[in-house]
DNA sequence: ATAAGAGTGTAACATGTGTGACACTCTTAC
DNA sequence: GTAAGAGTGTCACACATGTTACACTCTTAT
């Protein structure tokens, strides 16, 4: 019966790996070869485990198979600040694996119980040179990662509540589509946009009453394009 | 003449890619070769210049030779907010050469007259994958570039002016000298910090009369170690 | 020496945001 | 159906920061 189940869980396990960014493009079987030529463990955690503290020396690839974890930063007043939220099947502090300090930026905790992979140091940087597609799948990672911090930089950049409320509105807008769908609460967007909860409601509030938005649960209509634009390009 | 003077500067140029981070433990004949196997160009800049704007696509890698560039986010107030200082032989926008999006952060402008190597993105990526020890540099840069900005959030994240300069003076403090220098003007460092200088000032001021710090131009001394510490982590 | 320019100290004021509190709605599980 | 919990709207208050303005020092070039 044991066994049944491994070989289930294992299974489960190689088709969440192969949607994975890092083994885009590969087959299962080869996945499976390569996992399975250098060490590796499957760990469980619990919800609101602490896998990381910030500071912490990275020495481990981390894949998350099932549940969620989230990166945030503690600021010195005891707040946090959520950076984002990690999926399966995505890779846990891709960008922090190398380079010249290889240390957490955040901390790493669970909003769920799930499972991860651990690859060490080691072992990961073989697997990436035994595969091409490996590597430049890791490279596109890493760069993303980037990406999305200086994003995030360009958000922590705007003076006023109602500059980030529009640009996060104007870079989820597709033309044609009045509506912009936030999966998120507004708690939640309050926590990504660095601000108090009541102030980002505040503010929503105000740009309603300017006749700016519509702000239904998670639907926001864009009312006033022009003027929401202006807020920015002032 | 004109065929020594390229020859001469030839010459330079190599030593500089020798040094670079790009090229770490190449000989400058593999250098040389590796270059003279993928197109490439040299291109001076004048102080100034823009090189290229935020949003714009990045195509090429870019290695600075000679002069000083400068990446800065150009807020919509048209306040700028200076991102980082790039000297010879750094390269530019490492990280945003490859990945999802490959667009531009920052506007880059030149400080300084000077030149830069220039490589084009599919000649790159064949330069890339035609040395792994290239390889391993670059990987080594981007994911440095990424700890950078996650670094950089740490500050922004900062509420607090008196919070800033807290965490700038305990980065650039070496233990057993008091003294840290700032290589820059107040009203520079106000820039870095994205705050105001007279609110700078302000609050320079204020620590001043704690008895926390003495500000002499470019030297600050450090009177009271413990509370600039527990200003942080309180 | 003198003028010009950059950098600095400081003040009064306006304003945007965090804090803490409370009531209310909506969802979910039992 | 009911209780518990999460999410939301809103208020009064405190406070940190930006703004604008002016005077002062220091450096540098003429």
């Amino acid at each position: 019966m044991c066994d049944t189940l491994t070989i289930f869980v294992k299974k489960k396990i190689f088709e969440v790996l192969k949607v994975s960014p890092i083994f885009k493009e590969l087959e299962i079987e080869e996945i499976n070869s390569l996992i399975n030529n250098c060490s590796h463990q499957i760990k469980q955690f619990s919800n609101k485990e602490v896998l990381a503290y910030s500071g912490e020396k990275v020495e481990k690839a981390m894949i998350v198979l099932e549940g969620k974890l989230q990166g945030e930063m503690i600021d010195f007043a005891g707040n946090s600040l959520k950076i984002e939220e990690i999926d399966p099947p995505q890779m846990v502090a891709a960008a922090f694996l190398y380079g010249p300090q290889s240390i957490f930026p955040v901390n790493l905790s669970a909003l769920s119980e799930g499972k991860i992979l651990i690859i060490y140091k080691n072992d990961f940087t073989k697997l990436l040179s035994s595969d091409q597609r490996v590597l430049k799948n890791y490279l596109n990672i890493v760069s993303g990662k980037a990406q999305f911090l200086s994003q995030k930089i360009t958000f922590l950049s705007f003076r006023t509540i109602k500059e980030k409320i529009a640009y996060y509105l104007l870079q989820n807008y597709k033309t044609g589509n009045q509506i912009v769908i936030i999966n998120q609460s507004q708690t939640g967007l309050a926590g990504m946009l660095g601000v108090a909860r009541p102030s980002l409601a505040r503010t929503i509030g105000e740009m309603e009453a300017e006749q700016l938005i519509r702000w239904d649960r998670n639907q926001v209509a864009i009312l006033d394009l022009k003027s929401l634009q202006s807020i920015l390009g002032k």
